[in-house]
DNA sequence: CGTCTCCTTGACGTTCATCAAGTATTGTGG
DNA sequence: CCACAATACTTGATGAACGTCAAGGAGACG
């Protein structure tokens, strides 16, 4: 059975965010659980039928898809509390996989059941449109982070992102798990395994980060935070060109 | 004085597009029209509160900022028909600037006015949905033109891209005049204005496109094609990896 | 303990940015 | 309408960042 999301901790992220007691309520009336999806399962592949939107409850899940090329493009890696297939808005099927990276658990709603709610609460409807800015948002943010950057900038600027997102959720931002591959992560960034491997170990030697696996602890978030920004450091030879 | 939606050339595109005629009508009763913004003003600015959506009568204009090094970052380019501002539905203000490549006319809506509407109107209500799910699209599209792909496949990508909007539109799709810069071209390609140049000089020894200043004729679309999808080209030495 | 996958480390080559200089085109004032 | 300036674009030489290829090591799982 579903557990209200009044009673939910994750409701400061997830949908209820900007709702009242009374709508939540109604909210819950359309909420339904959905069975655990186990690691490396695909919760809906590009192509399905899009009738459900997904908060993830619990788990890393990963938006991807392959090119014609054959090579993996992820888009994005969601945390819980974010919801999942607001793209398909547009569309009846999905355009990308969502891939558990984590055993997982979500809730659901049916797009419809959404629909014919946002258009009775107001405030729901714009929650909706907030909710799918902030995603284009987001992706516009990862663009930034590959468009003109070098391999160093781009992960010390994933790795302030991502531990702003922890923090967000009121959890340790300094020391966390990450249940995602290194070969993941160098995917979404645009590179290679072995030149995010080569970085890891640069930020290590430097005392600035050590991502042994999984485990992730920021050791001097300040010297990461000037590399994402593009401040001259001595290590990082390659300078973006100037403003004409 | 503003004319009517149900009489504008470009419904099928802007916003009236999935609506009835008697939604049209209520549709009027918010639209107002904008003055003309020149050639390299801007419509609005990052920070402007953000009062009022911009639908795109006549023109082109690019979505840009300026990332702390000051290099420019443009995210989109903008074609009559298309809608500005979706994404401040999110903020208050506008996160980027939109400046006129070419001297624009606009249509504008307040988004409170919209809001309201929108409300009364579950029609209009998914067409916004839909509208701002298809601005994450290009984006993401964007963001793939631009992942794991040489200078080659990123111009082709492009032109073809541009000309699909052409085609939308009703206009020629094979020859047609582009008011962007070379500059702001290679800038959105994420390349700098050599290399593009290098690009286009390729293009043209073989006979698949010629783009004078600001004139655009696809020659060999099929070529272009094979190239932006990655195809084996004999030019392009440089393969894209294959999946694992 | 063995196998599979993930990650690491090294040597090398390619693409594209950078720097620099030159040519064409647009805009402006006389 | 022409001269001049400012801007846009082109072309060439050089080097740096990172992808590729190859092989080895370490952790996970049964």
């Amino acid at each position: 059975m579903h557990i209200s999301c009044a009673h939910c901790g994750l409701q400061r992220i997830c949908f209820p965010k900007s709702l009242s007691s009374t709508e939540i309520a109604q909210l819950d009336q359309i909420v339904s659980s959905h069975p655990a999806v186990p690691r490396s399962s695909q919760l809906f592949n590009a192509g399905d039928a899009a009738d459900f939107l997904y908060a993830l409850k619990s788990g890393v899940v990963k938006l991807s898809r392959f090119d014609q090329a054959g090579n993996e493009i992820i888009h994005a890696f969601y945390l819980p509390g974010d919801v999942l297939g607001m793209e398909a808005l547009e569309s009846p099927v999905y355009p990308f996989d969502a891939i558990a990276l984590d055993n997982c658990t979500f809730c659901r709603i049916h797009r419809d059941d959404l629909e014919s709610l946002a258009q009775k609460i107001p405030t729901l409807n714009r929650q909706i449109l907030s909710m799918m800015a902030q995603e284009l948002r987001l992706e516009r943010e990862h663009f930034d982070q590959l468009l003109n950057k070098t391999a160093e900038e781009r992960v010390a600027a994933f790795v302030l992102s991502i531990s702003n997102r922890f923090h967000t959720r009121g959890l340790d931002s300094t020391s966390f798990r990450l249940p995602i591959l290194h070969r993941e992560v160098a995917t979404y960034l645009g590179l290679t395994p072995e030149t995010f491997s080569r970085v890891l170990n640069r930020f290590q030697t430097h005392g600035w980060l050590s991502w042994r696996r999984k485990q992730v602890d920021i050791l001097d978030a300040e010297a990461l935070q000037a590399l994402a920004e593009g401040c001259a450091q001595p290590e990082c030879h390659y300078r973006a060109r100037k403003r004409g």
